[in-house]
DNA sequence: AAAAATCTATACTGTTTGGTATATATAGGT
DNA sequence: ACCTATATATACCAAACAGTATAGATTTTT
């Protein structure tokens, strides 16, 4: 079993994720964070640094729920297009998805960390390259069996792809209009089923 | 000609524009603002009421420009498709473009004011709904004309073409890279071309 | 050019910021 | 059950925060 410190540890990171990501860094003050844990700032730099480790903390626990939830998506048993038509219908519920979390961290850490902390933003930047990679990888393999063909690389194809996805997500954030999101994806599933 | 306070009221907005849209509303302290205009507290606080003011009077200086250049490239003389042409082409520079006001308006302070400010999260919406109407214009009369078809009502296809332009801005901007934009813009000329 | 209006600088307010030293309380191992 | 190690709370720090009162300087109007 784990140790009461390491549970305190996960408590906290779970606890403060959604606001780092909500409010951004700056923007996330160190009493907001005592008053959402209800713990005290001693118990919180015993168990961080400082508040950039914390929120990098934040930011990488969120992430790891996307890329898991991306994986099982893309990692379930199925032709390349069966694992396209797994994405699309993940990002048609991402809203819902990243509710608890406070919206997507991509977006929303991406763009607040850009002129405000160097960590955070190459974290995001990383975490985009994964995401791309591992949607290339079901392209390559589905281009390797003769499954699919594509007018570009695997890559380059993921890449436009994600581009697509994370516009909506962004209209979808700043209008609070999910419909964004909605279109954007039937209309990616017309172009899959169109181009592949 | 206009009065010294008019004219130290624009020189201010001027100034602190891009440190808002780069830095956030919260992310922005007053002290940058007398650090960058050179100004001090008294003479900001005797132009403008308080610092939520002059951030909405930020953000209205950097949309319109933003409007405007939009403007220039719809209403310019020429048929519907022209002017889809001229969209095209701005926002292959877009980051050129926004690089005075410190990248984009729409996505910065969408994504910051999102939770930190409602009144500057309302003001985004609407300049959203704004551009989107613009270009839905232009398509409507292309319509009309009998100059083109399109698949989807011309709100709607304003709305596709906007929410994928802004998710290569998005991706852009956070990775740093302008691939996403060009590759983007690239694929929109060949759907604007094959579609209408 | 004088008077009235307006703009800006200075000095200050109370509050909140991130962070720390230390004392106390609690957990884990024996 | 005790002892040691560790985790948490309390009280504090200097600096930075947004905002203000007022006095002096500069425009604008007459």
């Amino acid at each position: 079993m784990s140790t009461k410190a390491e549970r305190t540890t996960a408590y906290i990171i779970e606890t403060v994720a959604p606001l780092f990501n909500k409010h951004g860094y700056i923007g996330t003050s160190m009493s907001d964070l005592t008053e959402a844990t209800g713990l005290t700032k001693g118990a919180i730099y015993g168990n961080f640094e400082n508040k950039e480790a914390l929120a990098l903390s934040a930011f990488e626990y969120n992430r790891n729920i996307l890329l898991t939830a991306l994986d099982e998506e893309l990692n379930a048993p199925g032709s390349a297009l069966d694992k396209l038509s797994n994405l699309t219908e993940f990002y048609k519920k991402y809203d819902a998805f990243t509710l608890k979390m406070g919206g997507c961290p991509i977006l929303n850490v991406g763009v607040d960390a850009q002129h405000n902390n160097k960590l955070l933003a190459a974290a995001v930047k990383e975490t985009i390259k994964e995401i791309e990679g591992k949607i290339a990888l079901v392209l390559e393999n589905g281009l390797n069996n003769g499954e699919l063909k594509l007018p570009v690389t695997p890559l380059q194809f993921a890449k436009q792809l994600f581009t697509m996805i994370q516009g909506a997500i962004a209209m979808s954030t700043i209008t609070l209009d999910r419909k964004y999101l909605l279109n954007t994806i039937t209309y990616l599933e017309i172009l899959i089923k169109r181009e592949l």
